[in-house]
RNA sequence: GGCGCGAUAGCAAAGCGGUUAUGCCGCGGCCUGCAAAGCCGUUUAGACCAGUUCGACUCUGGUUCGCGCCUCCA
């Protein structure tokens, strides 16, 4: 019985699915106006191994998660590079796409496009603006009114006087409540648009807010109330909670002017994720302190750095440095180590069976993957004793339920990312492992040592065994 | 200032009111020509102060410290 801690509840609560059998799940997704970094990575990786064990839960699961392509960054940035925006956002969507899929992240089911859903968005607005939860102020931007949703503050905890209170930002004389937010932006000079039936100076000619994107799209693809909304901790408050305001006052069917937010509840399930830090601080692009995804990948083989994320539980906070992804890159290796020269088919699992009992009740506590990845060392620990085939099977079937260890040994331990590859690749490994044998066969392990010195030096390790010499990369 | 989260061994990271988490590192042994890998064993815990309890790392209260959100952010 799976188990989902609800940001909403604040507690961990049994997954009842809206319809049985079924989940529609929306994460927010990239604003796609540079290269990913690793917070990014780990939204991508979380959701994607949340939504593999719910299909290994047997749930048919439409996961949409969206990308955002228009946004004052993006119009920015394309300015500053003399690029148009479709350029600008193209080039980031690819790269993005390169990204996940070496991090082993399976495809969402749909990923929209913001510009491909403005027609829902003002639809949506304008059904706001009937409701009288939105109103066009005089510069002709459209804001939401956050005093006639009498649920605001449920998600994230806040009260509208806190908010208030804790207010440091400038107030835009436009907006009727410090508190509103934006849902139209009204159109500047040299900025992409769309028409409107808002009004105003420029005869509703704008674009739209942000958090409007995302009610939008996920009501158009999966309905007015769906089953579990993600994404990161910091989109909390305010994305989230005005997601809510939004979605919940434009879907109810109260012409009301204030509305509690229970007769039409968007999303069951809210999941937040932890952030990535460094040196203990969140890693941002305000801070300045990212690593890309595909710095990181340089230096680090992308299955380490998926099993990096996993092996923290998601809402845990995830400090990165070199030394942690070495561990991370050892542990991985003990894994797979255990599977070498082994030939093993994933195969169905027996869940009866004890290990794979246990991994399942991890995963059912709210997606414990540290716990889950320990069942995985136990049955390492197995197979190296016993070279138990079972035993590696169930080995490679479990930790393929969340998208690991489904390489070839071999390929993993030899290929493993090294930055200074190049001085190795003059060396015939298989020829001097050939050389180092022959020595040893004529007790010469002075030369025997001296080959293995050679190939340690450009970062490889040689392991004889009964069944002959391997290596791996250090 | 308001709201929230956290504090576990050298490092990382879970569960659990009483019984080995796990991985990396260290130490001893086995194996090996020697190593590596592997196996066996093993040293390091639960910020601090109270309380509840037969018994607390685990529950309750307080203190201290750290982090996050309150502004774009995954």
């Amino acid at each position: 019985m799976l188990k989902i801690y609800n940001t909403l509840a604040r507690e961990k609560q049994v997954f009842t699915p809206i319809v049985p059998g079924k989940v529609g799940m929306y994460v927010c997704g990239m604003t796609v106006y540079d290269f990913c970094h690793l917070g990014h990575a780990r939204v991508m990786v979380v959701f994607d191994m949340v939504s593999r064990w719910l299909r290994a839960s047997d749930y048919e699961v439409t996961y949409v998660r969206n990308i955002t392509d228009i946004d004052d960054k993006i119009i920015k940035r394309a300015n500053e590079n003399g690029e148009t925006i479709a350029q600008l956002t193209q080039r980031f969507i690819d790269a993005m796409d390169e990204d996940s899929a070496k991090l082993g992240v399976i495809r969402p089911t749909l990923e929209p496009k913001a510009t491909e859903f403005v027609d829902g968005m003002i639809s949506m607005i304008s059904a706001l603006i009937d409701k009288g939860f939105a109103y066009v102020a005089d510069n002709g931007d459209v804001f939401y009114s956050v005093n006639n949703f009498e649920g605001y503050g449920k998600l994230s905890g806040k009260s509208l006087e806190d908010l208030r209170a804790g207010e440091r930002v400038e107030v835009d004389t436009h907006k009727k409540d410090p508190m509103d937010f934006v849902l139209w932006k009204s159109v500047k000079p040299n900025e992409p648009s769309w028409d409107s039936p808002f009004g105003g100076p420029n005869n509703g000619k704008g674009r739209p807010g942000w958090h409007i994107e995302c009610s939008a799209m996920s009501s158009q693809l999966l309905g007015n109330h769906f089953d579990i909304h993600g994404g990161g901790q910091d989109l909390q408050f305010p994305h989230h909670e005005n997601e809510i305001a939004q979605s919940e006052a434009a879907n109810s069917l109260a012409s009301t002017h204030t509305h509690d937010g229970q007769s039409c509840q968007m999303v069951n399930y809210w999941m937040h994720n932890g952030f990535v830090r460094v040196d203990d601080e969140k890693m941002s692009k305000s801070l300045g302190n990212f690593f890309t995804i595909r710095t990181v990948l340089e230096q680090y083989d992308a299955e380490v750095v998926r099993f990096f994320i996993l092996r923290a539980h998601y809402r845990s906070p995830l400090n990165y440095s070199d030394q942690h992804l070495d561990d991370a890159k050892a542990a991985l290796n003990r894994l797979y180590t255990a599977l070498r020269g082994l030939v093993v088919e994933v195969a169905d699992i027996d869940w009866r069976q004890s290990q794979a009992a246990s991994f399942k009740a991890a995963m059912d506590d709210d997606f414990n993957t540290p716990e889950a990845l320990a069942v995985l060392f136990d049955l390492a620990n197995e197979v190296n004793k016993t070279k138990s085939l079972a035993s590696a099977a169930l080995l490679k079937s479990l930790a393929g339920l969340i998208g690991l260890l489904q390489r070839d040994p071999d390929e993993y331990l030899q290929g493993l990312a090294s930055v200074n590859s190049n001085a190795d690749e003059a060396l015939n490994v298989d020829q001097l492992i050939i050389q180092r044998n022959e020595a040893k066969q004529s007790k010469n392990f002075a030369e025997a040592d001296r080959i293995r010195k050679l190939l340690a030096e450009a970062g490889i390790i040689l392991e004889d065994s009964p069944q002959g010499t391997t290596w791996r990369r250090a």
